[in-house]
DNA sequence: AGCACGCCGACT
DNA sequence: GTCGGCGTGCTC
């Protein structure tokens, strides 16, 4: 037996693969980065185990190729983490540990920061008189000054000088008098802390002193209403945490990392703050991450991939807006950012936090459970009230576009009365249908089970689903008819209508088409949070975060499209969609309002949502899920299979069901064709599998996937697995 | 996932 | 006679 290094590299493998150690130099250390040979490519893999015994052939074996870090680039906590998240979602591991790292040291590039140059003053420089300067140019003398009063100068600081200061800089240091060093830029962001922060009021202070930085595990649960001030208290809990010398992760959904709350956390806390999400460059990443791990960034900010970052002294960890679908990775390593950050902060034994004011049914039951402390934050900050609902019956009623009379009366009042009024419909283009109005025909997309959306500003037909455009037909391609009619609402109908109603108040649209625009977005917001416009509608992006004080009506167009759809968490997605979108309404003095149009008002989620808000809802739909044996109360897993073969997946499920390990625990549904089968030109199925416990369900993935890999069906398809998967379409 | 090998159709 | 189509199989 040959002592071999086992190493996790990239590919389709489910454990890491044995090497022979580098033929010159020592052993690596577990957590360094190394480079391997893999077939006829050289691959970068984590070093994972070893030395110890292979049960591979000798022959077969082959050695590293050279070690890339000199010490260990993960820590053990950060390994034990994505080798638990590996197991955890079925996920080959190498994969799960490129994942989490940024880009350039995914690629073997060195673990070091960026350099940056800076100045400060020689012996000779801090000797000369105040009066031999004087005699300097006055340039000269004033960036002598300046080194002498700030130590030293960095390029950021050097710009605050403005001129061209770097090429007089250059005349003092070839003079003696500077010189230059360099010094490593994490590129951090300063906290300012130079704003108060409100006082808390009472239950805020109940929340926040639950948070205890010092005190070990803890998962505390903010369940409150838009305008509460969860951010406050937040804040207040980072800030003790860095007093105590310990590190912030701070965990928000990818459209929440918005430079306002950069802005707010740097007004309000000391320490330097890191920022990761995926629209940095891959240096600046890198940087961050580093900063991360070496411990020199306080507060980290980030989007779901920073859980896995490593951090040199955690302290806590926060996860905003923890209801969010996007906090759950939706392909290849499909892990929950969420859900891993608990477990993190219960291994790294410190507290974590996850707020939301529409809180996932998941966390809710585990507050049930006793395994989350649960704390309601009740009242919005200030003198806001909470808003009033209200449903307009929209059966029988005479609409135009959409928008039913009582809604139009009620826009119009509330802008006699000085108001802003916002209207959410979360469907873009001008309507989601193109019929021929002489024989039937339907626009649909030829790579999906799906109809065209009509975009009327851009004069095309679009699918949603795969993204296909065509221009749009002058005729019926069935009939020849030139009677094409929209069916349907989008928002870009919605602004035509309310542009014909309210001539005097022209709408803004907020929605991915109107905002593709760079800047296009913060312009848009502005111009609403400013009350230039007071006719704001648009889609989803409306509903997070923002807060559009002047705003005292908010509609809801269409709620009925949630009430009946396929997946078993549409419901939940409806009533938080309502409930934040109703958020941005009566923040100020001015008491809200919010309709919603439908033609299904005694349909009971509608009814729970007027009458108990989000709580009762909540209930109603968790013990729904009890009754019907769904997550949270069982553990779920999909197996999904597509291929351009229109009978190939359900052929691999099927194939795939005996070889199920049997265990009663574990119900299985499905296999069944996906419910729009058909996308982007490929066939979708998948099989269901519900739980008592997520053991049992572990159990059976694990005795049961390698097996599938294995069958010949295998081959006509791509598949994967998907636990607790968060949506089951 | 890559990237080879290998065994059948249309071309300089 | 080759160039190349993508089915099949392997990577420690």
């Amino acid at each position: 037996m040959t002592d071999i290094i086992r190493v996790a590299v990239a590919g389709p493998f489910t454990e890491a693969l044995d090497y022979l150690p580098p033929a010159n130099g020592p052993a690596p250390a577990v957590g360094v980065r190394v480079r391997v040979p893999l077939g006829r490519r050289e691959r970068v893999g984590i070093v994972t185990a070893g030395p110890t015994a292979s049960d591979l052939a000798a022959d077969r074996l082959r050695p590293i190729i050279d070690v890339i870090d000199p010490t260990p680039l993960l820590d053990p906590a950060t390994m034990a983490l994505i080798e638990w998240a590996a197991r955890y979602y079925h996920h080959p591991p190498g994969e799960a540990y490129l994942t989490a790292l940024p880009t350039r040291l995914r690629r073997g590039e060195p673990a070091t920061p960026g350099q940056s140059t800076a100045w400060h003053l020689t012996d000779a420089g801090r000797a000369a008189q105040p009066d031999a300067r004087a005699r300097r140019a006055p340039r000269q003398r004033q960036l002598l000054e300046a080194l002498q009063r700030s130590g030293t100068l960095t390029p950021v600081q050097l710009a605050g000088i403005g001129g061209d200061a770097r090429s007089v800089l250059r005349r003092l240091v070839e003079q003696g008098l500077a010189a230059t060093d360099t010094a490593p830029d994490y590129g951090l962001l300063p906290g300012r802390a130079d704003q108060p922060g409100a006082a808390l009021n009472d239950e805020q202070q109940a929340c926040a002193a639950a948070i205890r930085p010092t005190a070990g595990h803890a998962a505390i649960l903010i369940d409150g209403v838009t305008g509460s001030g969860k951010t406050e208290v937040y804040l207040d809990a980072i800030a003790r945490s860095l007093e105590c010398g310990r590190q912030v992760l701070v965990i928000v959904p990818e459209i929440g990392l918005t430079p306002q709350l950069v802005q707010r956390f740097q007004s309000r806390l000391s320490g330097r703050i890191a920022i990761l999400h995926s629209g940095l460059a891959d240096g600046e990443r890198l940087n961050a991450w580093l900063a991360a791990r070496a411990g020199v960034a306080d507060v980290v900010i980030g989007t779901r991939s920073a859980v896995f970052v490593p951090l040199a002294r955690p302290g806590l960890i926060v996860i905003d807006e923890e209801h969010d679908a996007s906090l759950k990775q939706q392909e290849g390593f499909r892990y929950s950012a969420r859900d891993l950050a608990v477990l993190r902060a219960y291994r790294s034994d410190v507290p974590v936090v996850l707020g939301s004011a529409t809180p996932s049914l998941e966390s809710l039951a585990n507050a049930a459970q006793g395994r989350y402390q649960h704390h309601a934050l009740t009242r919005r900050a200030g003198h806001a009230r909470p808003p009033s609902m209200q449903l307009l019956d929209m059966r029988g009623q005479p609409t135009r576009e959409g928008l039913s009379q009582p809604l139009i009366d009620r826009v119009q009042s509330h802008l006699d009365a000085g108001g802003q009024a916002l209207l959410f419909l979360n469907r873009r283009g001008f309507a989601p249908t193109l019929i021929c109005h002489e024989c039937g025909w339907l626009a649909e997309c030829d790579r999906c089970d799906a109809r065209y959306t009509y975009h009327r500003g851009r004069g095309r037909l679009h699918c949603h689903h795969c993204n296909r455009e065509q221009r749009l037909p002058h005729h019926c391609p069935s009939c020849g008819s030139v009677d094409l009619r929209a069916l349907g609402l989008g928002t870009e109908r919605i602004e035509a209508a309310l542009t014909e109603a309210f001539p005097q108040t022209p709408p803004v649209r907020i929605d991915r088409d109107s905002t593709r625009r760079r800047g296009s977005f913060e312009q848009a917001m502005q111009r609403a949070q400013t009350g230039e416009t007071r006719l704001i509608l648009g889609t989803q992006m409306l509903a997070k975060g923002h807060h559009l004080p002047a705003v005292t009506l908010v509609a809801i167009v269409d709620a009925d499209q949630g009430l009946f759809g396929a997946d078993f968490r549409a419901p939940e997605r409806l009533a938080q969609q309502v409930i934040q979108v109703a958020g941005r309404a009566g923040r100020a003095e001015r008491p809200g309002e919010v309709v919603i149009q439908t033609h299904h008002p005694e349909h009971p989620l509608l009814q729970q949502l007027l009458h108990g808000g989000y709580p009762a809802f909540a209930r109603t739909a968790l013990a729904e899920r009890e009754a019907a044996g769904l997550p949270p109360m069982r553990a779920m897993a999909l197996i999904r299979a597509e291929a351009t073969d229109r009978h190939a997946p359900l052929a691999f499920l099927r194939a795939a069901v005996p070889l199920a390990p049997a265990d009663d625990a574990v119900e299985r549904l499905g296999p069944f064709p996906a419910p729009m089968e058909r996308r982007a030109g490929r066939h979708r199925a998948q099989l269901m599998l519900l739980a008592d416990s997520r053991s049992n369900l572990q159990a059976v993935l694990s005795g049961w996937l390698p097996a599938l890999g294995r069958l010949p069906e295998a081959r006509q398809v791509r598949w994967s697995v998907d636990v607790d998967p968060a949506e089951s379409l």
